[in-house]
DNA sequence: AATAGTCAATGACACGATGTCAATTTCAGA
DNA sequence: TCTGAAATTGACATCGTGTCATTGACTATT
């Protein structure tokens, strides 16, 4: 049901101001963080009054959800890759790939991701919009397992879920300690001991195990 | 340089009246989470005027963490059990009931800890109080699978310190599913995967692995 | 081109929470 | 009994939020 026409003068003088609170916003966020960020603040780098801040967004949460969606965007696109892996050698690099992708994204969006996680643990409605990026991490590599297990190349006895799951977690983790620490990140090691101790585990034998 | 004395009345009168505001602010705390409880709310509980609490507590996030105070030390009694396995099926063991351990914490101190997950994402203080309890549980992790390495046990490519955080981490925020979630948990399903794929991996075999 | 109706924009206001502090009351010790 | 110290208090200053009645400008219709 869009309306197909030519923006009016009056329809691109709103879109305007809402790209100023966005950009406004942007700033404010990133150098004052999500709980300091006042909307006056805002309103004042913007140069609208205080009420036009409420036309354009619910608050503070819902104007950070919109400036998320590059970056969520970013992320659903690494969860989205293809995983088919042949041979364990070729799992085994698939998935240092992949969570070097992530990683990397920890460096690459490491500002708006600060301001995302502050965000999270005072906005539920940020937190759900991130635990959206979660569940599709996870069900994307739930279903990873399940093809390596259908394949042979994975020990069958392990859920598929709670692995994504824990497999994940040590993942988001490591990006967060990413965005709070930065600089030279991620490095090698944490890649390849992430990647590791996914695959083949810390023990030598698995003697212990009771499969 | 303790003063050793009997407590004169007014002492005494002093700390009951901390103790009926940390009563107050655990039942408050409790019931409406820590970002919707208010100090006026606590007073009134207690019946003590508002100042008074701005007396002993320098805020709501200090009340919190001496309520947090009893919950730690279980945290801190798990972290530091021993750990020294002869064998990988001893270990196993030993993981398993330190991962049991662990997760049924989320049940038995569920209500607090659920207030402490929602108060570290606002309060810095929380937060960092409760980084204690991570790093602790790191380091001695850490210390653990160093031991295991000497004793040949364990894979020596792996970096003690960053295994340590991976396997914490994973941990840690099924903690958190349980805190939230409650019901039947921690399950022998999560234990189980958990112990599994730190001590074995999800793969048949390390050709891919880099060593 | 006059006009009625719509929509963007605004800031004053009501509300709620925090932390401080000067004043008051109570008690310990001399 | 008296004095200084300690406990207690609530009013106050401050700050941030979200709402809403109002204003002024633009659109579309006649």
């Amino acid at each position: 049901m869009e309306e197909k026409h030519a923006l009016t003068a009056r329809e691109r003088k709103a879109l305007k101001t809402k790209n100023k609170l966005l950009e406004a916003g942007k700033k404010v966020l990133l150098e004052q963080g999500f709980q300091k960020a006042t909307v006056t603040q805002i309103i004042r780098e913007a140069g609208t009054g205080y009420g036009t801040a409420y036309v354009y967004f619910k608050n503070k949460d819902e104007l950070l959800i919109v400036l998320m969606e590059d970056v969520m965007a970013k992320f659903y696109d690494v969860a989205g890759r293809t995983f088919a892996p042949k041979t364990s050698k070729e799992a085994y690099h698939l998935i240092e790939d992949q969570v070097k992708s992530f990683l990397s994204l920890a460096v690459e969006e490491r500002d708006i991701l600060r301001v995302v996680k502050e965000a999270s643990g005072v906005s539920e409605a940020v937190a759900s919009y991130w635990e959206d990026v979660r569940s599709r991490f996870i069900g994307s590599i739930a279903a990873d397992i399940r093809h390596v297990q259908e394949k042979g190349l994975a020990a069958k006895h392990f859920d598929p879920e709670f692995t994504a799951r824990a497999w994940y977690y040590a993942n988001e983790m490591f990006l967060w300690d990413g965005v709070r620490d930065g600089s030279s990140f991620p490095s090698k090691k944490v890649i390849q001991t992430l990647t590791d101790l996914y695959t083949g585990g810390l023990y030598k034998d698995q003697e212990g195990s009771s499969h």
